[in-house]
DNA sequence: ACAATAAACGCAACTTTGTTGCATTTTCCA
DNA sequence: TGGAAAATGCAACAAAGTTGCGTTTATTGT
């Protein structure tokens, strides 16, 4: 199961012209296996003990599989970037839902209009990005 | 013009019952005057000179100020916070516009409605934050 | 007007998240 | 397989925000 992951890592970090090295490929990995966003820490904590990575490595290979659009990044009201593995469902920008007790983040599929965001004249749109906030099944 | 500002700040302070102290006024005041959304380190440099406030006493203003509900927190993607005082408009929740390039922001007044937002099942709906991104009037 | 007291404040120290510079190690490919 | 480029690890730093605690101040009741 996990030897899945880690070799659908190495061949996506490969095919992006980077160096397939045990830190990317165990941290894409576990972005892969998981269902959702997570944080830094969270990764840090899941990562094998076989595979001790310095705090600053993590930082700098999540960034750049952010600049490879391997992964994503989310905004959270608590000073945390979450990290998530990019599928098909997130080629086009999506919302998210945080939970408000577990702080779990997921992915949402539908996104306002453009459109429908007036902006003062002179204002010029670039992106949304929304969050919904609630109870996961969990904590319900 | 400043003097109506701090009048009113006043005013709403005590309203809540807390003790209108010189920097809790002129905090408020100064969100009052202030049609941006600000951060911490920008009220405390428009503070006056006859109104040094440390860091920690400024950040319990500002906390106890939303508690009060006379001013909102708004998220932001450089993981720092921004207060902004309630007006009418603010009555109700509402979105918020970032600029990307000088980090401005301003209050919208539009939210998307909640039943668009199909969560997964069990998931049970809260609030909506919601960022709309672009370059503001200035920097276009 | 004034004293008592609860609320604010200021200081110092700490935490968390993330970044930078630089020397060392590793990957990859010619 | 050996050398250049890329990635890593370490140490130090930075920014935002928090906590504990002793001191000051605004309010309230007399």
């Amino acid at each position: 199961m996990t030897i899945d992951f880690r070799n659908a890592a190495e061949e996506l970090i490969q095919h992006n012209g980077g160096r397939a090295t045990a830190g990317r490929i165990g941290i894409l990995a576990i972005l892969l296996a998981e269902q959702h966003a997570i944080t830094h820490r969270e990764i840090e904590h899941r990562l094998p003990e076989s595979l001790p990575l310095d705090r600053v490595t993590l930082y700098r290979a999540l960034e750049w599989l952010v600049e490879k659009n391997l992964i994503h990044k989310v905004t959270s009201d608590d000073r945390v970037w979450r990290y998530h593995a990019n599928r098909e469902v997130h080629a086009h920008r999506h919302a998210h839902f945080k939970c408000t007790r577990c702080a779990q983040v997921i992915c949402l599929d539908d996104l306002p209009e453009k459109r429908n965001w007036h902006l003062p004249a002179g204002y010029r749109f670039q992106e949304i990005e929304l969050t919904v906030k609630g109870l996961c099944a969990d904590c319900c």
